[in-house]
DNA sequence: AATGAATGAGCATTCATTCAT
DNA sequence: GATGAATGAATGCTCATTCAT
C-alpha cells in the first residue's frame, strides 16, 4: 500500500495547494482539500495531523532553503557596484526558486497569514535591505549623497520586492516574466544614487 | 447621561485596534476586544451597533480623507511628468489625517479583508496607474518611448503605494513623514521616463 | 410621591397597553415600554418585578373577573331555548366587558401566547360550547335531529368566538360593532337546529 | 453511505415537531432540538441546512397541497351555493395531504409566524372571502339580499376556515373527518343568503 | 428614587477535528 | 485503512434583568 498512499498524500497535497493559493491558509477550507483530493475528510487527517501541519509539509522546505538561500545572501560580500546588480542578484535567486517550486513559493510569501511563515517577505526585504545599505555606503560616500534616514532604502526594498513578486504571479510565461523583471530593475535601481543628488 | 461614557468607549476602541491589528477584521472576535476592554460583550453592542459599525467607526475618518485626498491629487494637472511641485502638496494634505493615522492605517490598508474596504488599496493602485498611463502617454510617445508591457506601470503604482503607506506608517513626526514622501516621489518618479529609454 | 408614583405607574401601563397589543406578550420589549412611558428602563422594574409581573397586573382582573363571568355564565340554567339566544347572552356579557375593559381585553384574548392567560379564549368557547350542548340538547331530541358528533358544536363555538373577536378588533364604533355581532349571531345560530335536519 | 442516516433525520423531524409545536417557529431552539434528537447542534446542520429550511421541510408538502387544494376547489364554479355537492369534493381533496397533518397542519396554521408561512392563514381566508363576495353577488342581488357591511362576509370566512382546520387537526379516521367537514359546510354555508333576508 | 450602563445567558450558525463503523 | 457522521467550541448578536451611581 506503500504506493497507494502515496498517491493518495500527493492528491491531497495538490488540492492544498489549490485552496491554499485561492484563499489563503487561513480561509482555506479542509473539507474542500479533501473534496478536491478525492477522498474523506476523515482521511486527510490520516496523511496529516491538522490543516497547520498540512500547511507546513507543502511550505517548509521550500521556506527552509528559501531562508537558507537569504543567509547566503547576506553573506555574499561585495561584489557588486551598483544597486541594480544587487536587486539582480537576489532576484535572479528567487527566481530559480520559482522556477523549481512555482505556487508554493507564492502560497509562502502571498498567502501565508495566519500561519508561522507569514514574516517570511520582510525577511527577504530585509535582506535586499541590508545589502542596499551595506553596498551602496561607499558609493553614496564617494559621490556625497547623505540619505537623512537609511529607513528610504527600506521602503524601496519592500516596495521592489511587493512589484517583483506582482510580476511572479502575473505572468505563466518565464521569458515574458524575466522581462518584466529586468525591466522593473531599470526603472527601480538604474542610476540609483544619482537621484538622491 | 445623555452621552455614553468616553473612557469605555476609549476602551473599546483601544482593544479593538488591537485585536483588529492582530487578526484582521475578519478573524477578529468581539468577545475578545470585549474582554480586552475590561466589559461584557453585550457592553460592546451599546457603543457600537456591530462588528461592522465597529470597525468603520475607526477607520472610516481615515479612509474619507485619505481617499479624497488622493483623488485630489491626482486630479491635478502635469503631476507626474513635475514630481517635485507636487510633493509639496502632497505632504501637506497627508497632515489631514496624520493625529491618528498608526494603527489604524494599518488595519485599512491591510487587516480590512472581509470588510467593505477590502479594495481600498487596490482602488489607489488603479487612479494612480490610469494617471501615470494618461500623463505618461505623451511623454513616452514625444521621447520615443515603447512600453513591452503596460502592466509594469501597474506594478509600479503598486509598489509605489505600497512605500508610501509605509512611510505613513512609520513616522509619527509629520515634518519627517513629509520628507520622505518627498524622497519617495523622486526615486520613483524624477525623470521616470529616462528610464526607458 | 404618593401622586407621582402612581401617575408614573399608569404611564408604564399605558405604554405596555400599547406595545402588548402590537406585537403581543411574548414580543413585546420592555425597553421601548419603558421609552413609551418617558423612564428609564431601570424605572419599569422598580414599579413591576418583570416583564410577567407587569403583564399580569395589567390583565389579571381583568382576567379574573371574565372567568367568574363565565362561571356565572356556565350556572344560568335553561332560560333560553334558542342558540341565538345562548350566544346573545354570552356575547352580551363579553360586549358589557369591552365596553369597559377594552384594548385589556383584546390583549387577554388575541395578544397573550407566552403568558399564563393563553388559554382564556378556550375557555370562553368551552362555555358556549357547553352551553350550546346543554340546551339544544332538548330542542335535538324534540326535532329529532341525532349529531354524529359533538365536536361540531365545539368547532361552532370556537369558530364563533373567533369571528366575535375579529368584529370587537374592527370597530371602534359602539352601535356598529353590536350590529355586527347581531348579525354574525343570525348568520351563525338563527334557525340552528334546522341545518341538521 | 451517500445518503444520511433516515433515523437520525426522523428524530431530528420529531424534536423538531415537538418543539415548533411547543413554541412555535420563532421560538423553537436549535439546540433544544438537537438535544431532544439526541445528537449535537452542529449535526443538526447536516440534515437541515438551517432554522428555516428544517421548518420548510417539515411545513412545506402540507403547505404545498393544501393551498393548491384550496386553489383548485375555490376555481370550481357555482360552488357557493350548492354546498352539498362540493363537500365531497373537498373532503376528497382533504385526503392527499391527510397521512402528515397532524402537528404539522397545526404548526403551519398557528406556529409559522416568523416563517414565509405566517400569512398562510390569512390568504386562505381572503381567499375563501373573494369567493364568497363574487358567488354570493348575484344571490343577493335576485333575493333583495342587502349587506350593511361586507365585512360579516371575511369573518364568516376567517371562522370557517377556523373551524375546518379544528376538524383537520382534530380527527385521524379520514371518514369521520370527511364527514364533519360536510357538516361544517352545512351549518356555515346552506341557505346562506336566507339568513339575511 | 431614578437612571441607564453593564451584564450574561441565550440565540443560530460554522468548521477543524475526532471516532465508530 | 478509509469513511463521513458527529462533535462542540467558537462566532456575532439580542434583550430581560440588575446594580452602581
Amino acid at each position: 500500500m506503500q504506493y497507494l498512499k502515496e498517491e493518495i498524500r500527493n492528491n491531497i497535497i495538490a488540492a492544498a495547494l489549490e485552496e491554499f493559493t485561492k484563499k489563503g491558509y487561513q480561509d482555506a477550507s479542509m473539507r474542500v482539500i479533501a473534496s478536491n483530493a478525492g477522498i474523506a475528510i476523515g482521511s486527510v487527517y490520516r496523511y496529516f495531523k491538522n490543516k497547520d501541519e498540512l500547511f507546513n509539509s507543502i511550505v517548509d522546505p521550500i521556506y527552509t532553503s528559501f531562508t537558507s538561500m537569504i543567509l547566503e545572501l547576506y553573506q555574499t560580500e561585495g561584489v557588486i557596484s551598483r544597486m541594480h546588480s544587487i536587486a539582480k542578484e537576489i532576484t535572479d535567486k528567487v527566481m530559480e526558486f520559482y522556477e523549481e517550486h512555482e505556487a508554493i513559493l507564492l502560497i509562502l510569501i502571498d498567502k501565508s497569514k495566519g500561519s508561522k511563515y507569514e514574516n517570511i517577505k520582510e525577511e527577504l526585504i530585509r535582506l535586499l535591505n541590508y545589502r542596499l545599505k551595506n553596498e551602496l555606503g561607499p558609493i553614496f560616500k564617494e559621490t556625497g549623497v547623505k540619505l537623512q534616514d537609511e529607513y528610504i532604502l527600506y521602503v524601496v526594498a519592500a516596495s521592489f520586492i511587493e512589484g517583483f513578486f506582482m510580476i511572479i504571479n502575473k505572468y505563466k510565461n518565464l521569458s515574458m516574466m524575466k522581462e518584466m523583471i529586468n525591466q522593473l530593475l531599470i526603472v527601480y535601481f538604474d542610476d540609483f544614487h544619482k537621484r538622491f543628488q
